[in-house]
DNA sequence: TACAACATGTAAGCGGTTACATGATTCG
DNA sequence: CGAATCATGTAACCGCTTACATGTTGTA
C-alpha cells in the first residue's frame, strides 16, 4: 500500500515508465535505503494503480526494444497522493516503513508539507507516550512492565527524532535571517 | 515461526491440549500483550509442529466434549527451543516480537537463561549501533541522514533498555546482599 | 432464550518474496 | 563470449488474517 503512494508521488512531477521507476529504488538510493523493490512488485503496483484509476498508461514504441509503458498521474490518483501526505501513520511499527515514505514524498512536494507531516506525526507519538506511560505506572506484573518499558523506549527515542527532524526542517523552510548563524548542514 | 518457539516453551513444563495452550495468548495475559493468536493459527501451528517432529500428540476422549489432543514436547523439540532460547535476533524490527518472546519463554525457564539472552542481545544491538555511528558519519544526503538518525535513536533506545532489563534480571537472579539496598523495582 | 465456554479444525483471500520467461543491445 | 542494461511481465509459494463450520454444557 505505501508503496503504491510513493509511486504516485514519484509520478506527481512527470510521466514516467516502470524500468525508469525501478531506478528509484536500487542500491545507494535514499528510497532503496528504505524499501526494497523488486521489479515483479514493482509492476504488480502500477497494475493496481491503473486498474484503481490513479494512474494512467501510454505506450510509447521503440525499435528493437519492448515499447514503453508511461504512466501519468490522474486527478484521482493526485486527490490520493494529497490525503495521504496529509495523515500521520497511527502504529509506532509504521514509522520505519510507511512514515519514512511520506516524508520522503512530502520533502519532495515542499517544505511546508513536509514540516505539517511531522507536526502531526509527532502529535500522534506524544499521545501515545502518555497512554504507555499511564499503563505502566498501573502494571505490576514484571515482564508487562519489561514490555511496557521497551514500547515506552521506542516511542520516546522516535518523538524526540521528530522533534528533531521539526526543527531541521524549519531550518530547511526558512533560511537564517541573522549572519551569525551556524545551525543548518 | 517465533510463536512456534513460544508454544514449545509453554509445552515444555508439561503437556497440554490446544484450546489449553490458547487461554495464554487471550486478552490480559503477558503472552497476548506481545501477539495476538487466533484458534486457527494456533492450531495451524500445532499442526507443523506436530509435522516437524518437535511435539506429539495423545488422544484423550472426554464424554460429550470433542476428545482433547495432548501435545507434549519431544526430545527433538526440547533441543530447537533450547537452540531458539540461546540465539538472540537480528534484525531491529524483530526486537518487538520475536524477542519478547524469546525472553518471556527464557524467564519461565530460568533466570540465567534470560540474562545470557539478554547480554546476547545486547551485543548485537551494540554493534548495529556502532555500524550506522559510522554511516551516519560518511553520509551527506539530507534525507539518508534523517533515515539514519531515526534506525540509531531506536537502537540506541532499545539497548538501553536491553541494559535496563540486564540490570533487573541480575536483582532477581541474585537478591540484595546489602541491607541498604535502594533498586530493584 | 441467548450467550459464553469448551474443543477442534477448514477455506478463502491478501500482501509479499522468489523464481521464471522473453529478447535485443552494449560493454568488457 | 559472457554479463549488464533495457523493458516488460507471469506463476508459485508463504505467512498471516478473517471468516466459516460443528456441537455440547453451563450461565445470565
Amino acid at each position: 500500500m505505501a508503496v503504491e503512494y510513493a509511486l504516485l508521488g514519484l509520478l506527481s512531477s512527470e510521466p514516467r515508465h516502470g524500468y525508469d521507476l525501478a531506478r528509484e529504488f536500487g542500491q545507494d538510493t535514499p528510497l532503496g535505503e528504505v524499501v526494497h523493490l523488486e521489479h515483479s512488485m514493482l509492476y504488480a503496483h502500477l497494475k493496481r494503480l491503473e486498474g484503481a484509476g490513479h494512474i494512467v498508461a501510454t505506450v510509447e514504441p521503440q525499435d528493437a526494444r519492448p515499447p514503453r509503458r508511461v504512466f501519468s498521474l490522474t486527478a484521482e490518483g493526485r486527490a490520493a497522493l494529497d490525503a495521504w501526505l496529509a495523515s500521520p501513520v497511527e502504529h509506532t511499527r509504521d514509522l520505519r516503513l510507511e512514515f519514512l515514505l511520506k516524508l520522503y514524498t512530502a520533502r519532495t512536494q515542499s517544505a511546508a508539507l513536509a514540516a505539517a507531516l511531522i507536526a502531526a506525526q509527532e502529535a500522534v507519538c506524544a499521545r501515545f507516550v502518555n497512554s504507555l506511560t499511564a499503563q505502566r505506572d498501573a502494571e505490576s506484573d514484571p515482564f508487562r512492565l519489561l514490555v511496557l518499558d521497551m514500547r515506552l523506549a521506542q516511542n520516546r527515542a522516535l518523538l524526540e527524532w521528530l522533534q528533531q527532524a521539526s526543527a531541521a526542517a524549519r531550518d530547511t523552510d526558512a533560511p537564517p535571517t541573522s549572519e551569525h548563524n551556524g545551525a543548518a548542514a
